[in-house]
Order: C-alpha cells, then sequence, then structure tokens
DNA sequence: GATGAATGAGTCTTCATTCAT
DNA sequence: TATGAATGAAGACTCATTCAT
C-alpha cells in the first residue's frame, strides 16, 4: 500500500545551513525592532526551528546580535577590498563607480539596516559599535579620500580637504540607507525619492564641486 | 564654613518642576540607551523622585516616551516657524544663514539625539515617526526648498531641482547630529570632526554647486 | 465693596460629619466591588475630601472596613434587641412580623451587602466575620428560634426541630439580600422577582408546614 | 528504609497535567481568599511550578479565573444535562432526589466555592456571573420547576407558583453551599449543622408544604 | 485640621536561558 | 541534535500609607 504522503519534507533541511537561517531571520527582527523588542522565539520560530535550537549556535542574544552585524559586514568588507585597487580610470569615473558601489552595498543590501541598529544601539553595544566603525565606516572612507586626493594630485579636481569632503559626501546616502530601514516604511511608496534620482543627483553636484576653477580670466 | 543643609526633609513638594526634571532625565536616557533598555526606575532615581513619582506625571512608559519627543520638539518647531518669513538678505546669506541655525537647533540641542531615537525606533512607534516627519523634518525641509527656489528665481543660484537638493543637503548636518548621540561617544574628542569646520566646508560646498554657470562665452 | 461671591460653601461641612460620609462612601465602593478593588482614592473623592484626610479618621484600611461593618451593622442590632421582647400576638403573627421585619433591614438596606461582602472576605478576615457571626446571625436565629418554639408551646405550631428550621427559613429572605447586591445587577430589573412577593410566599409557605396536623382521624 | 528520592531532576515535564495541577490550584486559592488577595506565584507554587510556567498555560490572572470558573462548572453542567430526562418515578420521590443530587453537586463538590466566589466578584466580571446565572443557575432551576409542575398536574403536588417556590426551596441548599466555602471555616466542626440533616430536614418541609390539601369534606 | 505630593513594597507579566526528554 | 517545558530574574505599574506644606 503505497501512500504519497511522505513522512517528511521532502528535502531535509541541512544543518549546515541552519545558522545562516537563524542569522537571517534574526537580522530581519532586529532591524525591523530593535535589539530589545526582538524575541528569541519569533527568530527561532522564523527560522523554522525551536528556541532551544537556537541555543545550539548561539549562546545568548547578544551573541546572535554581534553574529548578525559580523555576518552582514564580512562579505561587504571583503568586497569592498577587492575593488579598492581598481582601474585606472579617470577620477570622475572612479567617483561615480564608488558612490554606485557604495549605494549598492548599503542602500540595495541589508546593511543599511544594521547601519540604523548600530546607530541605534551603540550605547549599549560599544564592541559593536567600534567593530563596524573601523571595519566598515573608515575603511569606505579611507576609500573615498584616495580617490578624491588622486583627482587633486592628478588636477583633476578642486583642491579640497579630501577627509571632510568624504565625511560630507557620504552623508546623503548613508541617511538614505538608514531611512530605507525606518522612517521610509511609514510613507506610501510614491511619496519616497526613488534612490537612483538621488544617488545620481548626488554625484554629479559632488563632481560640479570638484570641478578645477579655470585659473586665470575669473579670478 | 557651615553647611546649612541638614538632615533635611525626606522630599520636597516641587510640583510645578518636577516633570521638566523627569523628561530631561527621561531624554537622557532615552538618548543613551534607546526605548527599551531604558528604566523606569532609573530615570525616577536621575530625577531625584521615587518610581512611583514618576506615575504621578506620566501614566506609562510609553506616554513619557512619546512626552519627551513632544516637549523636546515642540519649542523647537514654534522657533522655527518665527524664523520662516525672515529678512530679505541674498539667498547665498539666507542659505548660510539657515545651515547655521540648523546645526544650532539639531546639533547643539537634544534635537539630534532624539532624531536617531525615532529613527531606531520607527517600527515600534509608528505615530511618534510620523509626528516627527510631519512636524520637524518636512518643515524644514520646506524652508530649505523656499530659501534655494528663491535664489533660483532671482537668478542667483543655479536652476536645480529644488525638493532633491534639499534632502541632499541637508544629510551631512542631519548625520552628523545623529552620530554626535551614537558613535561618537566612543571616540575620543580630538578623533572626531569639530562640528563648525564640517558646518563651514558644507556650506561653501552647497554654494559652490549653487553658483550660476557663466553663460554664453567661457563656457 | 460686598460681593455675593462667597469664599466658601454656604455651609461650612462640618467635620463631624466627615467620618459618616465617608463611612458611607467605603460601604459603597466595598460593597460593588469587594475589599481588594476598592481603592481608597475613590472612597475619599466620593466623601468629597482629600485621600490624607480619611487617614485623619481611620489608620488604616483595615481600620476603615471593620469601622464600615461596625457601623453597618450596630444601629441593626439595636433596633433588633428592641424589637425581641414584643408583643404578645398569636404565634403566626409574630412571625409574618418577624420575616418583614428581617427583610426590612437586611434586603431593603445596605446590611445584605455588608452580607456579601463578609461572606466574601470571611477567609481574608476571620474576625469580622466572627463578629457578624456572633453579632448578627446568631441574635436574628435566636429570635426565630424562640418564636418558633413559643408557637410549639401554645400549640400554635407543628412540632419542629426549632433550631434548624430556623437555618432553613432565613436563607431564602438572606439569599435574596446577598442577591440583591450581587447577581441582580447585572439583570435587567423587570426579569427580578419582587423581594415584596418572595417575601409573602416564603411566609405562607412556613405557615403551611408549621400547621398543626388534625390530630385523630387522619392520622 | 531507603527512599528511592535522591537529588532528582530539578524539574519534570508534564505538559499533560499541569493545567489541571494549575486550576486545582488555583481554585483553592480563590475559595479561600477571593481574586484580588490570590497571588499568582502561590498558586504556582501549591501546584509544584514557578510562576512562569503558570503564565504557559493560562496568559493572564484573570483568564485563570475564567478558566476555573468554567472548569469547574462545565463537568456539572454536562451531567445535569444528563439528568434531566429521567425516571418517570413519583413526584415526590422526583423532588428527593433533585434536593439530594444538587447537594452533592454543589455543597459536596467544589461548586459552592465557586458559586461564593462569583457572587464576590459579580461588579468586577459581570460576564462570568452571567454566564455562571445561564449556565447554572438557570438550568438548575428551570428542572426544579419542571419537577413541581409535573407534580401539580398530575395531582400529586398542591398547586403553587412554581418559579416562586423554586427560588424558594433552592435558597436554604444554597446558602449552606455558600456558607461552607466561608464562614463555616470560621465554627469548629461540631458547631456546624451536618448538611445531611438539613438536606433531609428541608426536603420534608417542601413535601409538606407541596402536600395536596384533602379538598371537601376534611375542611 | 486638611491637603495632595511623594513614597516604596508588592504584583503581574515578560522573556532570555536552561535542561529533561 | 532537536525540542519545548520549565525557570527566575527583571521590569512596569499600583496603591496603601506618610508627611511637608
Amino acid at each position: 500500500m503505497s501512500t504519497t504522503q511522505a513522512r517528511g519534507p521532502r528535502w531535509e533541511r541541512r544543518k549546515e545551513s541552519r545558522p545562516a537561517e537563524l542569522l537571517a531571520a534574526a537580522l530581519e527582527f532586529f532591524v525591523e525592532r530593535g535589539y530589545a523588542a526582538t524575541r528569541l522565539d519569533e527568530v527561532a520560530a522564523r527560522a523554522g526551528v525551536s528556541k532551544g535550537t537556537l541555543y545550539l549556535y548561539f549562546p545568548s542574544k547578544e551573541d546572535l546580535f554581534k553574529a548578525v552585524v559580523r555576518e552582514t559586514i564580512v562579505p561587504q568588507i571583503d568586497e569592498l577590498r577587492r575593488s579598492v585597487d581598481r582601474a585606472d580610470d579617470d577620477c570622475a569615473e572612479l567617483l561615480r563607480s564608488f558612490f554606485a558601489q557604495w549605494w549598492q552595498r548599503f542602500g540595495a543590501s541589508r546593511l543599511g539596516g544594521i547601519a540604523k541598529l548600530i546607530v541605534a544601539e551603540a550605547g549599549n553595544f560599544p564592541e559593536v559599535a567600534r567593530f563596524f566603525q573601523e571595519e566598515v565606516i573608515e575603511p569606505h572612507s579611507e576609500l573615498l579620500v584616495a580617490i578624491i586626493e588622486r583627482g587633486i594630485q592628478r588636477g583633476e579636481f578642486a583642491p579640497v580637504d579630501a577627509r571632510l569632503a568624504a565625511q560630507l559626501w557620504i552623508a546623503p546616502l548613508a541617511l538614505k540607507a538608514i531611512w530605507t530601514n525606518s522612517m521610509d516604511a511609514l510613507c506610501p511608496p510614491e511619496a519616497r525619492l526613488a534612490p537612483e534620482r538621488l544617488l545620481q543627483a548626488h554625484t554629479e553636484f559632488v563632481l560640479a564641486a570638484l570641478r578645477p576653477q579655470p585659473t586665470g580670466a575669473a579670478s
């Protein structure tokens, strides 16, 4: 007597994928609700396991939190590293590419949500915040600084304080990334500004500000 | 040297000043730790009263939270209203003044901390977030849009999409205000960028971007 | 300069009446909500004084409770005492009168509410319950027993176990008195049985049960 | 003499039996102390579990209360239903049996305690009181009314207002049931009237009151 | 006396964490 | 491993009681 009603799921869920599923579920909740308001039963439930199982992989809520941060960030860092020593385009193109990539990683991925989370919890988890600062913010910042400085050296850009400019010019994208994971959920989609437009406009403004002044006549 | 402070009364009757003291204490904690991690006994203790007293003035933690937000924001809104219809300076000056004032209100006051808080808790307190959006963000944004548009009409500024530009150009200050209440606490003061320098550099960049292109000949 | 706007109420509330007003207010709440669910601010408010004033007259909630019980009961006891050694009517008439009076005191007054309260709180306030038992229940019971026994001795009533009968025959009225202060509030008035009808029917049944059997023929 | 009880596990897994144990413990406390004075840790402790465990089975104190009421009452309702359509004895016998059963259910079981509880809390939990009224009081009352009316129709009983009589004649047993869970705990056992005697005496009185008057000749 | 602001012990309730199965 | 029942520390909230005014 053959019944097609199998006794389990068709594919056994692999144990190796458990941590990843848990991290994904936790990421969702942490970003949506914040650290304290995220309950571990819900995380476990969304990952399709029991609460006890979660503890087989992560010894505490705090560790889960740190793992979420680390696991979401680390691949981004690696990608970043690869793109640092790149093409020898003219610097304007490099800058365009930098902003586009930055948005890809932060705004379009979950990293913006992580950033919001870390900003919110910096007071409670300083090590996590420091980790983020050192592993994400500073490298990105360095990269932008390097591009600007190279452009100045080559005479492609007007001379500016590169460090200061970098901080100023990442902000619009960073804030948009944070907003996307926070206030934007409240507005109807049509009321939000499309990130592509923002990205493009920002890039052009920056390049305008960096355009070398015609020496001679005007001065 | 005799101190007159001898074992005084167990407590003083200070109905008038209590709410303000409690709100101040709550603001500190909420900004520092976030909503959930703030404990009401600690708020009460910092305000110098017992837990029960807090409940004489605020019926619940949530109400306290909302009151903190409202009370911190409302005076700012009022100031903003007053400054809307202002001098008839040239628009570049108006813009400088706008950024300076904006920083005064957000960065130098506690409003930046509130902003961080609201961004963090938008998912849990959508009404609060909406309130902030409508009463703070949008009015400020409108004001900047108005300045830019006036400048364009008068030919003082290059033609730009004012709404888009406004969003882009508030971001560096806004992020700095948020950062001041979050990540900056981790860095030693000397490692942080002085807000005044950032403010000035930003203003100049914006004005550069708005400088009307010499039409005709030069191009 | 005469203003007709007096500076206080026309009649100063006499301090001697304060305790009575407080007791009346407390009685209402205790009967309606029970001991624990009655809040002293509400009692004070209904009596038109502040919470602190309540404590000038009653040292604690428990004392207030006991005072309410005592003050509601004691006048009834006194009335009872006066009516014990009464007219020399025939016993049937005495019985009618007893039931009528009983209802007047318990059902029509607040004593029924007190009874409910004491029954409910007997476990928490045994002394109060004992007081009620000794000062109210037993005297009333004794009185009924006395009437029945007198009737039997005179041959007006059939011989019965007077003590047992007394307990049985007070029950319908007692339960009605309790019900009036409890479940009856839930029914629309027209659904409730009028106490007068119940009283009358009960009296007749009891007298029927006490009617001496015609000796002789039937036996 | 060796006891096998050696430092056993900290707790046992007993999902099936927990609710019943908790309900039993809660019933004890609610009846003994009333709703408000019952503390949930004590209920949990008496059931041999921790406070948290209680919340695995009942979401709040109020729900626990309602569950206690429901679970104590429902089986009684079911038994009642079964006994409704019963034997075709003569009505006097039916009445005897009704009273005996009634006492069995109310006085001998915990239902009397529940009744006390509901009477006490009717003001605070009207739905619970209404439930009790509709599911317990009215069905029992209907049953008694039906018996009396049948007896009258058959000429076995004197004509009476059955509804009124039913209310009067349940009262002595009902009050005894309530008393057993309240005032009786204060008296030494020998001072209390044995319920069997009360039951028997009551039954006889009722039957006496229902005995048809010899029409004609004798009067 | 009268007031009502202030107190703090006491309870309900939540949830991260443990552990018998 | 996986489960989920059980735990208990922690925190919001209430309210009888006190006491400065």
